[in-house]
DNA sequence: TAAACATATGAATAGATGTTCATGTGTTTA
DNA sequence: TAAACACATGAACATCTATTCATATGTTTA
């Protein structure tokens, strides 16, 4: 569907132009947001804070965020499926831990972004 | 509920404890998962992406990422209220900018994050 | 001032999401 | 090898989300 067209000048049809030619694709961006989505959970944020300087095993990540098993266990199959976390079996116990540090990269950017008062 | 509890030494003990006392709090969590939410979606991605270098009005930022008037409208006033776009009236339009150039550093990191070859 | 333009908004709806519940899988222990 | 432990998983369900549709608001133009 084609929407109304305000009234442009030459000018600003190029910056338009260039605009589009630099949009990343369809399946860029789909990635991208699936990304991002990891960040757009309180628990999920809590899982991955807790992971930020040790490695745990799936029942002391529920404890720590009060959660119940499953639903832990359904978020970090998710993030792990993102590649955010990767898993070892030891034992009983399988132990999660971030993959690598631009998560908390990004997760301290963020927190540093909501913490600048203004 | 409680969750059934892994066997631990003193050790874990203390490393789960210290964990639990620098999670941050609800209310940051909360304000933070709202924030990586306006990523978390490609369209509000391509509005992001379209502001990056250039203040837009509606109607161009509705032709440029391929959505209704309605739509655009609807997701610059969610992302206007996390306080990541600001606005202007000119004329009949109304231009939207990004608010900080934070929000294209996040929007960055997460582009390189995705784009690493492994 | 009526019409056209640009945007905002509320209600409705379809689809996505997060959790619970019940149960299954894999490992260790008694 | 049976029981206990740690975790995974599918289905179901309630809630949240993003869009559409219809319409309202505010501005400029004829």
């Amino acid at each position: 569907m084609r929407n109304a067209e305000c009234n442009h000048n030459h000018n600003e049809i190029e910056i338009i132009r260039d605009i589009c030619h630099t949009m990343p694709s369809k399946e860029k961006l789909d990635t991208l947001s699936e990304f991002f989505k990891a960040f757009s959970d309180p628990n999920r944020l809590r899982i991955i804070q807790s992971l930020s300087k040790n490695e745990l095993c799936v029942c002391d990540i529920a404890d720590i965020v009060g959660m119940s098993q499953s639903a832990v266990s359904h978020q970090l199959r998710y993030l792990k499926n993102i590649d955010i976390l990767t898993c070892r079996r030891e034992g009983k116990s399988i132990i999660y831990s971030l993959k690598d540090t631009h998560i908390l990269h990004i997760y301290g950017e963020g927190l540093m972004h909501i913490s600048e008062e203004e």
